[in-house]
DNA sequence: AATTTCATGTGACATTGTGTCATAAAGATA
DNA sequence: TATCTTTATGACACAATGTCACATGAAATT
């Protein structure tokens, strides 16, 4: 987490260095990004930068904080929409973020994003789907979700077929973007997944 | 792909080498480890490493490959052992590789390996599942699988079929390393996923 | 045996990046 | 004004990287 003299810096100077972050992780992975580049890029001497945050990690790690904040809510708005269909929500969530990439706002920081995603970044992402925190906080997303056509007995269950969602429809993000594949391709690659998850991978006997 | 000169090395001092990256890959994930420790510990001079090797990735990534190849073998093992069921061959995988872990032998590795596994080294793991390289040479794999029971119409869908299941195996160990869960929790949560998955995550109607 | 050629070995070096620390500046409190 | 707390600054010690000019050695050629 950044530090609090971060949080209390005057806002103009605050997009600054959020800028100065975008620009230095859309260049270049988490690895190979550098703490020199963004103090020359955001012009303020380096020593500042350690007040912010804790070292590269942390800038990192706030900055997908914010990507995933921001889908998280599509996720909501989708599963509201959809009246708890957990599969067209996050169908539409899919090809909103596809559209997202296209655009290529922000693409290369994705990218990067996407193509180095640890354990520890995909559970961030993960908890777009299951709410806050790990297992604990798995309510509120949970109150959401129409149960009636899913098969599953209890909460449990519940829990490890959200994971199952989320890991897939990060891995089908991860696929175009490494594959390049278009939109179009993508999105039947993603559906054709997700009806095998639905219908299951063994034949109805 | 280390270079020539290292393939060409006397095995004893290939023997070294490997060991000494295997021990600094074990001492930190790839991006703390450092090329000095290596050389010290192998004492090599640093000049030399870089006759062998093209950088720390491209050793880290020989070391991989070599994990990977021994559990190809295995899977295959597996899957003939079941006459060619996918989910019993796949079960049986992770049980010896949850054992393999819990031996400790060279746990430190995997642990880094899994922990900070990229899109570009799971795909390395996923061709356990599909053959060697990507969508090109599913041919191998796909002959051993017996598709009677499977819900697939061609082969496009076994393939997915195929990415889902070793998706969602690699995220189960990773849970298991990262939660550090017991051999028996990791096991029931990876059962619970595959039951879930087979049957559909929809309710049959 | 002498010489050339090619593959490999070697370690000093320039460069780049990191995190820290002593000190300065600014702001708040009284 | 004096004092205390927070923030700003950039020089510095340290560590790691990748390269390069040169050394060694072992075969091949004369």
């Amino acid at each position: 987490m950044p530090k609090q003299t971060f949080y209390n810096l005057p806002d103009d100077k605050k997009q600054i260095l959020i800028q100065a972050l975008e620009e230095e992780f859309s260049r270049a992975p988490l690895f190979h990004a550098s703490i020199s580049n963004i103090v020359k890029s955001a012009d303020i001497p380096r020593g500042s930068f350690y007040q912010y945050f804790e070292g590269k990690e942390d800038a990192y790690f706030y900055l997908i904080s914010r990507q995933v904040e921001s889908s998280k809510k599509l996720f909501i708005t989708c599963l509201m929409k959809y009246d708890g269909d957990l599969f067209h929500a996050v169908t539409e969530l899919f090809k909103q973020i596809v559209e997202e990439l296209s655009k290529g706002d922000h693409i290369n920081f994705l990218k990067n994003v996407f193509l180095n995603m640890t354990h520890e970044i995909e559970n961030k992402f993960t908890r777009i789907f299951n709410g806050n925190d790990s297992r604990g906080q798995f309510c509120k997303m949970n109150a959401l979700i129409n149960k009636d056509n899913l098969n599953v007995s209890n909460e449990n269950e519940l829990y490890h077929l959200v994971q199952i969602i989320g890991t897939i429809t990060i891995r089908n993000l991860i696929e175009k973007i490494a594959q390049e594949l278009s939109s179009e391709t993508a999105m039947n690659n993603f559906h054709i997944e997700l009806t095998l998850l639905k219908e299951g991978l063994y034949k109805r006997s």
